[in-house]
DNA sequence: ATATTGTATATTGGATCCAATTTTTCTATC
DNA sequence: GATAGAAAAATTGGATCCAATATACAATAT
């Protein structure tokens, strides 16, 4: 008898699904700042016991991405102006030498597809999906350095602003301005010119944290 | 009636508990990499259920210091010899720009206290406390960064490598030059040169790591 | 004797129930 | 009608129980 070789893959868990789908509500801006999280609800939403529930809130909140308190529950976490721009300062610190680091491994296809993820950018019309094709390119760039750590702590870091940094991508002239500046970083790659191309990426964030900022203390005034 | 003001303070959870007790066991290297964490055993050492106990394996899966496998349990993660070296990498780019950024924010007592951790860490002969003592002093110069995201950051970087850098710390010869090396990011930071002070602290993070690189290699060969 | 199959045990993930505490609602009183 | 206090509802953290699966070991066939 021959069969076909069948890739069984382990199941996530309960708790796995509702950290993945909680997470991915938090950053993409769905669940609010200060929105109350209540287990029960959340366990009917995924017809599971809050058990799973309340594994996935504690994985959250170690991710800073929510806060609880005993007999009141977990609140989708906020951050301060202060906290937004540090955050921001720490990403242009380290994507700037994983960007360095990347460089010098960068071929063909790694370029071929950052070049893809540049020109979908320029294109996409929908902005909700901008902020997710961003992530896409940088990180086909990052990939390259070799350094999971690194980008283990990029992500992390990306999780807590993106849902500011996506309201921000909304306005028309911030997502030119990336735009541009994704084109000069990929040149840089293509050139080999790693100091640039580091250089260019600090800039870029920092660039993005600034406007951010400023749009932040606007809003909020 | 008079009464003294009680800082009456959050009882920390079962969770909360279990979770410290085992951060601290896995940096400490009293739980060893590889070894089995059972549910079960650890509840009855707690004198709880299993519920918090997998609420603290979670959150430690969460930080890489374990790895879980279901049906199978929690093992203590082993890093390779690359992960530390990654590791290591990443903390002298963090570390040195946290020194940079907390040198103009040095008053006198910060000093003092950096003075004292720095004169304790060459008197103390209980080499288990070597590792404390070596973060006191570090914690002391880097709080004045005002960066509590960065060092956040760090702290999670050490957890993952405490033990190993335990482990090297033992050998007299690798404290001298950790003392030595201390002394003179002190005498930086007194002096205010901020760059001095951050140059020092990367090759006080690389020079670690490269020896607990080369003392790893040895042993695990 | 060895390999294979079946079974018992160990162990995890999840469901349901309980205790503690907060928040809300209702009621009695002014 | 407003307010203080009590009862009810809501909500969380933890304990106990159950289902699913892996591992260890015994029984059996070759």
């Amino acid at each position: 008898m021959k069969l076909a070789a069948v890739d069984v893959r382990q199941a996530a868990s309960a708790a796995d699904i509702v950290y993945d789908a909680l997470r991915k509500a938090i950053i993409d801006g769905d669940l609010t700042e200060g929105e109350n999280l209540r287990q029960d609800q959340i366990a009917q939403m995924f017809n599971t016991s809050r058990i799973p529930v309340r594994e996935a809130l504690s994985r959250l909140e170690q991710h800073g991405l929510i806060t609880t308190e005993r007999y009141k529950g977990a609140v989708v976490a906020g951050l301060s102006i202060e906290e937004i721009d540090e955050i921001f300062e720490f990403r242009a610190l380290v994507e700037a030498e994983v960007m360095r680091l990347a460089v010098p491994n960068l071929d063909h296809e790694t370029l071929a597809a950052a070049r893809r993820h540049c020109e979908e950018f320029g294109l996409e019309t929908d902005s909700a999906r901008w902020g997710e094709i961003n992530r896409s390119f940088h990180y086909s760039l990052y990939a390259a350095s070799k350094r999971p750590y690194y980008l283990q702590i990029v992500r992390t870091s990306l999780d807590r602003i993106d849902r500011y940094l996506r309201a921000q991508l909304t306005l028309t002239n911030g997502v030119m301005r990336a735009n541009r500046e994704h084109e000069a970083i990929l040149a840089a790659c293509l050139k080999g010119d790693a100091e640039l191309a580091s250089r260019l990426t600090r800039d870029h964030v920092l660039d993005a944290g600034r406007s951010l900022v400023a749009f932040l203390k606007d809003q909020r005034a």
